[in-house]
RNA sequence: GGGCGCGUAGCUCAGCGGUAGAGCACUGCCUUCACACGGCAGGGGUCACAGGUUCAAACCCUGUCGCGCCCACCA
């Protein structure tokens, strides 16, 4: 019996069953649709005549798994590649993932850990399988993970920075750069992460400060006639000092320039240099000279005459103390912890009595981004590429406009970083990577080609070639990315269509590491800057506004908030909140918004399938004779507008708020309110065959105009509204309906202040919301009498009036409320408190003459009228006669209240 | 030491020359036949501060205070 019941309920009127359920269930059509998006090749229609819209996807690590910055960065690409895929672009959304040197290579030495392996154990070939192997297993999970937050990206290209293809553009790169002299080989000092026992670049290391101690200490002189002092932060590295540095002018060791020092503990004889880089001013004005473990010492040892191979280095590839090339290091140095070995050093000279002083300081200093250890500036052999000729161009793309950032103020950033850039340091001393194509001969000298059969063309046939152990920098890889995935260096169509990208999304923190370099990149082997508009986000921060880390663990997984309230909720959110420039606090409050917004969504559809309102068979709007009808097809036209606004102008803000409030406050609380009489009240046929047809286009546009950022129930409605077969959302065709019926509009924008202000009225008055009156009209126009007469039935619902009469109300007590030139009463004999009608009639009152009043004062001033632009004069000329209009009739209504 | 950005309703943020907006939170009413993940109505802001430009400033300029971020070799 019940069931027979539910089964009779569930059916419509036009004999379809119900396909939208009750309630509304992310999870499920989640799955259902992504599959079948992505296995029917949704994602990439053929389209060879339309335009291209292109993004290539900033490649997430194999290791990675989706955080909330992913999840930002790639909705606001989703949102871009859908709306470009609706407005009949050729989008193409470039995917793949990057091996990402470090961070593999430590996931799969830490696997090996567990089982008592080391790397060196294996060797490179058989740890290189391991990684690969450990790839084809655990890597790419991010990948699924895309999929669950609904990126419709190319799938059916994937790349991968060392798949065949992209590992030959790469070794293509290196040596037309080699060959282009901007790829050179040197020896100096680089950053030396002694836990990975890796080069790093100059980015790669963060500057902190900490908490440390400034020691003074006396170096004798060697002929012993007296002492000079010196001040440190790293007293270790004294055992491989090679000069005292003075300032050329300082009047105190004038003197002293050109003599000896004879160094405490190695005894070594190093000599008083004159340099600038000795600040007088800075603690005794001599500084301690260690050209192989210091940045500035380095130059300073230049300067002093020692050329680089000269230096003395005292660290191994952990920062364990090593003999000097001079062999001075007491014996029981060697093998000691850098730290270790500053403590000794600081106890001996102690002991010896040339311990002057000891400050507490705060020290800047650099850390490796990865290993989290105090970088080392080491003595190495490293390649590097001359940045500052590639930065040349690069400047000049974005400076002329051929590449733009958004928002703009990014530029400067760009423009300050390469402007100063430093050469990059490029070699990695990993196995998992792009090796260098180098191999060297019995003397040293490299021969860089792209196979070794080539290098040895070069070397001659009996030179022993043995290969460049190193890897490449991650980024310099990555930087490739915008042309290696299309298909470089073969000239391929795609290449052709797809080069340079439109629009890059990334977060404005990687615009050193990547951004730049991809311009650098892209310029030098395409002609061109890889992107028209670079466009960078902000960091997607917790509630309270701090960083998201694992340390802190105050990180929000995205894939449980999908969980909890959809993807769709989760796509929303980002969107709503993406506001250029700003950082996103993020708030499960403001996801569950958005989900509450699309079940709204959901039950709108539920309303019109019920009454028999359905899938649009057209693109246009139907014809309408109905102002609300018309009203509606108009408020459509103005959304459109805005929302392409917004997209033109990379506002996604603007675009979640244009649809939002079209959906929820235009849509749901006006249109489907509005067109109930006509559809339950027995209104006209073909009044009702036309609300239907016009809530049904109405219906789709809203399912197209919000696709691009909630795709899954929009599909989802899309074909539950109407058996469409095949033909998906994701590939319908965006609006381009652009009538506005001006008359239409004024018409239900003053049916809408009428139910508002009487609702308002009697909600004031408290009214019981459930009391039916008769409405009393007065002073009404006769163009008012017309718009009341035609809407009578949706009047008399919304305003809960039992009659409308133009008849005079009934004397006594009454609420009065005016809109535009007529006052509509509601006769409250005995049941209003008079009090609180008059307290509301003066506020509304008061409130008109106010603003009246400040408008005339603004007319009165001749500098106004005679200097401001006429239409902000015309426009106060007309809010004044109305404001003051409205004052009158309010104040006419009181009177009459007695 | 340079550079960038921010300070608008209790909270998170739009607005960037014509006398203040949204979402959430808050208050009152409503189990009205799409939706209580809802409906209707409402309260709440000297737009950090001080000067200046302008007929008109939250919006432009200068300075002050507070808060963030990035870059930089103070040994």
């Amino acid at each position: 019996m019940q069931l027979a019941a539910c089964r009779v309920a569930a059916m419509l009127a036009n004999g379809r069953a119900m396909t939208i359920d009750k309630t509304f269930a992310p999870a499920e059509i989640e799955a259902k649709w992504y599959s079948n998006w992505e296995e029917s090749g949704k994602f990439r229609p053929e389209r060879p005549d339309a335009e291209p819209f292109t993004i290539i996807i900033p490649p997430p690590n194999v290791t990675g798994s989706l955080h909330m910055g992913h999840a930002l960065d790639n909705t606001l690409q989703d949102v871009l590649i859908r709306y470009h895929r609706l407005k009949g672009r050729d989008a193409l959304w470039v995917v793949g993932t990057d091996h990402a040197g470090i961070a593999t290579q430590m996931v799969v030495e830490r696997q090996l850990a567990e089982k008592q392996i080391k790397r060196t154990d294996l060797g490179r070939e058989k740890f290189v399988e391991k990684v690969w192997e450990w790839k084809a297993e655990s890597g790419g999970a991010i990948t699924t993970q895309l999929r669950r937050l609904g990126a419709s990206c190319d799938w059916k290209n994937e790349r991968f920075t060392m798949d065949e293809g992209f590992s030959a553009a790469v070794t293509k790169v290196f040596v037309d750069l080699y060959d282009k002299k901007l790829i050179y080989r040197d020896k100096r000092l680089v950053n030396w992460d002694p836990k990975f026992k890796t080069a790093i670049s100059d980015l790669e290391v963060e500057t902190v400060e900490v908490q440390g101690k400034f020691w003074h200490m006396s170096y004798p002189l060697a002929d012993g006639s007296g002492k000079i002092s010196v001040a440190t932060t790293r007293p270790e590295t004294m055992l491989a000092d090679m000069a005292v540095a003075v300032h050329p002018d300082d009047a105190r060791y004038k003197a002293l320039i050109g003599k000896e020092v004879k160094l405490p503990i190695t005894g070594r004889l190093v000599p008083i240099v004159a340099d600038e880089h000795a600040d007088p001013e800075l603690g005794s004005g001599a500084v301690k000279v260690t050209p192989g473990h210091d940045f500035n010492d380095f130059e300073v040892g230049k300067r002093a005459g020692f050329k680089p191979a000269d230096m003395l280095n005292m660290f191994d590839d952990e920062a364990h103390v090593v003999q000097t090339e001079d062999g001075l290091i007491p014996e029981d140095y060697i093998g000691m912890e850098r730290f270790a070995a500053r403590e000794k050093v600081v106890a001996q000279l102690e002991a010896e009595s040339l311990l002057e002083q000891v400050e507490d300081r705060v020290i800047q200093t650099p850390y490796g981004d990865r290993s989290g250890v105090v970088i080392e500036p080491w003595l190495t052999d490293q390649w590097y590429v001359d940045a500052q000729k590639l930065a040349i161009p690069a400047i000049a793309a974005v400076r002329d406009g051929k590449a733009k950032f958004v928002p703009k103020t990014w530029e400067k950033t760009y423009f300050n970083w390469m402007e100063n850039i430093q050469p990059w340091c490029v070699s990695r001393q990993l196995w998992w990577g792009h090796q260098i194509p180098a191999w060297y001969d019995e003397s040293g000298k490299p021969y860089v080609a792209e196979s070794e059969a080539k290098a040895r063309a070069l070397a001659g046939p009996d030179a022993r070639l043995t290969r460049d152990p190193d890897v490449l920098d991650t980024w310099f890889s990555s930087a490739l990315w915008p042309f290696g995935t299309l298909g470089w260096p073969e000239d391929s169509d795609k290449l052709k269509r797809h080069y340079p990208g439109s629009v890059l999304v990334t977060g404005f923190d990687i615009i050193f590491f990547w951004v730049a370099r991809m311009m650098m990149q892209g310029i030098e082997f395409m002609g061109q800057a890889p992107f028209e508009t670079v466009y960078c986000h902000g960091l997607v921060r917790d509630a309270s506004g701090a960083k998201m880390s694992k340390s802190k663990g105050n990180t929000v997984d995205p894939l449980e908030l999908i969980d909890q309230y959809g993807a769709d909720a989760l796509r929303f959110t980002m969107t709503a909140m993406e506001t250029q420039g700003r950082d996103i606090k993020l708030s499960s409050q403001r996801v569950e918004g958005y989900r509450n917004f699309a079940t709204k969504l959901w039950n709108a559809a539920r309303f019109c399938e019920v009454n028999g309102i359905g899938a649009s068979d057209k693109i246009a709007a139907p014809p309408a004779n109905l102002a609300v009808n018309r009203w509606i097809i108009s408020e459509v036209a103005r959304t459109r507008r805005t929302l392409d606004a917004s997209m033109r102008d990379y506002r996604f803000d603007a675009y979640a708020d244009g649809i939002y409030h079209f959906v929820w406050s235009r849509f749901c609380d006006w249109y489907l309110e509005l067109i109930k009489p006509v559809l339950q009240e027995g209104g006209s046929a073909d009044d009702a065959a036309e609300t239907r047809a016009v809530a049904g286009w109405a219906l789709d546009q809203i399912l197209v105009m919000l696709h691009p950022v909630m795709p899954f129930i929009t599909e989802e409605l899309w074909h539950a509204l109407g058996d469409r077969g095949r033909h998906d959302l994701v590939t319908a065709k965006w609006v381009e309906a652009d009538d506005i019926d001006e008359e239409a509009s004024a018409e239900i924008d003053w049916l809408i202040r009428l139910v508002s202000e009487v609702r308002s009225g009697r909600s004031e008055l408290n009214v019981p919301a459930g009391a039916k009156l008769p409405l009393f009209v007065r002073d009404a126009s006769e163009a008012t009498k017309t718009r009341i007469a035609v809407n009578q039935p949706i009047i008399e619902r919304m305003c809960r009036a039992e009659s409308i009469s133009h008849d005079e109300a009934p004397a006594g007590g009454a609420a009065q409320i005016v809109v535009d030139e007529a006052t509509y009463v509601l006769p409250l004999e005995g049941v209003i408190d008079l009090a609180a009608e008059r307290a509301r009639l003066e506020k509304n009152a008061a409130a008109a003459e106010k603003e009246a009043k400040s408008l005339e004062g603004r007319l009165s001033n001749p500098a106004f009228v005679e200097k401001a632009k006429p239409e902000a004069v015309e426009k106060a000329r007309t809010d004044h006669g109305e404001k003051t209009a409205e004052a009158e009739r309010l104040r006419a209504a009181l009177a009459r209240l007695g």
